[in-house]
DNA sequence: CGCCGAACATACCATGAGTATGGAGAGGTG
DNA sequence: CACCTCTCCATACTCATGGTATGTTCGGCG
């Protein structure tokens, strides 16, 4: 028999997370206080500070829900049905509408490596959305659709590209249509790195 | 006649702007006092405020001085002798040597963003090392060197995949042959580019 | 010489992260 | 039922730090 208390403790957990993530998304880590976060809770800092052990510690919980969201939502559809070449493509596309959710943008993307450090802001994409971005591309080597490449690094600059694509998606007027001229640029290039034989030489 | 007075004042200056690269480097913004900056740099906050209206101007200065020194160095390549070709290697060479400064990836690349604004980051690099990728990426095109791409989208995800990369390469064991690995991913990746014929079918 | 203003130093205030402590009430124990 | 305990949270602080207000020094100039 679950205990009330611990619905309760629960419920105001996530209200406070919740909070963090509105906020932190509107005026940013160093923007936002905690009595702030707390009061939109409608508790006080005590009871944040019993969840959490401090400003951090409920950053990585509003990055978490927020990554995880989005990370869901890929994974379905990478790990679905259809060639690895058309869940790439579909993958990428569900990334692009993913961007132009406003916290993904803030907290995931540029806030995170910031306030949660480098490092660990690393390890998490690891097993997030970079960790999908990587075996997809692993997969498309393996299915033989692109030429082989360093897995590692090429899906670390798609990554990057990707990150800053989000940026400007996000923070264009249209962002709908930038996002469509974007995704149609780099679909380009992947259908480039398919097309293209192996032998390549440097001048 | 220059006073005596000036020479002070400016070396006072350029002695906190020293003082702050070097405490935002180790420490980033959030991390690093104004008192320590000033104790550093053998003044009080008095002087700092007297200099600067802030933190946020004061991260700007030292923003500003780390920035220029890349781009000094990168507009001399590109504008340089050589094909337009050439001059695009050797400032993607340039760039990941740069990459290798602490400061620079930092300050420039990471912190800058979320310190001053996304905004704001981006008018600045629209002046310097993103205008020159943006730049070197139009005179590519208009040398026929590589088929017509739209240029502003196009530059955008190359410096994003370029930041992506600096952040890589300082983040590293070592440094210099990450750098080598990523300078010849993404070089094969622009002879690709170059080699391919323009039509092209989403499939 | 004497004053003026730039270039600082000093002392202070306000905000916000973190801490110490108290209390209320659910759930177990006799 | 009385009592105890421990989770969950509120209240009231401390302390660091960004920013401000005011005092002080000293080079330059009439």
């Amino acid at each position: 028999m679950r205990s009330r208390r611990l619905d309760y403790s629960e419920s105001t957990r996530s209200a406070l997370v919740d909070s963090a993530v509105e906020l932190f998304t509107k005026r940013g880590y160093a923007g936002t206080s905690l009595d702030e976060i707390a009061k939109r809770a409608r508790v006080t800092k005590g009871a944040l500070y019993h969840h959490f052990s401090g400003k951090q510690a409920l950053f990585e919980a509003a990055f978490e829900q927020v990554e995880s969201i989005v990370f869901d939502r890929l994974e379905k559809i990478v790990t679905g049905e259809g060639t690895p070449w058309e869940r790439a493509l579909a993958g990428l596309n569900a990334f692009f509408r993913a961007c132009l959710d406003a916290s993904y943008q803030r907290i995931a993307i540029h806030e995170a490596p910031v306030v949660m450090g480098w490092e660990r802001w690393r390890e998490a994409e690891e097993r997030c959305s970079f960790g999908l971005v990587r075996s997809g591309l692993q997969a498309l080597i393996d299915a033989g659709e692109v030429e082989p490449v360093p897995v590692e690094i090429t899906a670390r600059l798609l990554f990057g590209a990707l990150s800053s694509a989000a940026t400007e998606i996000a923070g264009s007027p249209d962002p709908k249509k930038v996002g469509a001229e974007i995704e149609d640029v780099i679909v380009r290039m992947l259908v480039r790195l398919r097309r293209t034989e192996p032998d390549v030489s440097i001048g």
